[in-house]
DNA sequence: AACTAGTACAACCGCATCGGT
DNA sequence: GACCGATGCGGTTGTACTAGT
């Protein structure tokens, strides 16, 4: 592996940690306090400087970290606050325990924008399903390409007594949103999102052409879009 | 089996902001 | 108020892994 282990200045380590450096890191955290990252690289022995120590704890090492898939749940609630507030990831990690601003980012852009290119490339059949409903979230990072690429985020408008969109229709069970630790924000984003198809004038659909393809099966490749489709350049 | 392309994600970099002096 | 180091944040890069051919 040359992960480009570039020494800098005295010999400062770069690239992945070794095993050592994580139980040397967790023993001084742990004594010193999550606060003093460059006293902490200086005195653990770490070659790391105490930026690297810093983002290796927080994303990887910190206690609570939540590893492996996001959630359906987390994923809307992504959707959702990223709406409202844009590439603010670290204030959007604030709404998922467990889950570092790294990981979300990381989400967002091998999962999401992919989605979201592909319903670009989609654009010229909105609406154009068969059974003339149009898939919620397909509908919904149809609307992000905008503010996505555009760098801004719309403000979504309050929506007190506007909603009735059903959670069946997302494919979620009441319950199972209610039983969610992330009830509030899915619930709030159920609940905005009528107002948000309104207000939306690149929305073609109306909530009476929602619909819901569930993920989580080999049914419904709606997710499995192929190809990466995105580039950044 | 070997190669290639695509994907996932850890880690780095640069800039902005904060807090102490 | 200016300076400076520390910290926080968002964007980007590089490598490992996986699936397809």
């Amino acid at each position: 592996m040359v992960y480009k282990a570039v020494m800098q200045g005295e010999k400062l380590r770069k690239g992945p940690w070794h095993v050592e450096e994580d139980k040397h890191l967790i023993t001084f955290v742990t004594l010193l306090g999550d606060r003093k990252w460059d006293y902490i690289a200086r005195v653990s022995g770490i070659k790391r400087c105490g930026k690297s120590c810093r983002l290796r704890w927080l994303n990887y090492l910190r206690p609570n970290i939540k590893h492996g898939d996001i959630s359906i749940e987390e994923e809307l609630i992504i959707l959702q606050l990223h709406e409202q507030w844009g590439n603010k990831w670290a204030r959007i990690a604030r709404s998922l325990p467990g889950r570092t601003d790294n990981e979300i980012k990381n989400y967002w852009r091998t999962h999401v924008r992919r989605k979201i290119m592909q319903a670009r490339e989609q654009e010229n059949f909105q609406c154009g399903r068969e059974d003339g409903k149009q898939d919620i979230l397909f509908q919904k990072v149809n609307f992000d390409v905008q503010t996505y690429e555009a760098g801004e985020h719309k403000p979504v408008d309050d929506t007190s007594g506007t909603s009735n969109t059903s959670l069946d229709a997302l494919g979620f069970s009441s319950s199972a949103v209610m039983n969610s630790p992330y009830e509030e924000p899915v619930l709030d984003w159920v609940s905005n999102d009528q107002s948000k198809i309104r207000h939306q004038g690149d929305y073609n659909c109306t909530e009476s052409c929602i619909s819901y393809t569930s993920r989580n099966s080999d049914d419904n490749d709606v997710w499995g879009w192929s190809d990466s489709i995105w580039d950044m350049n």
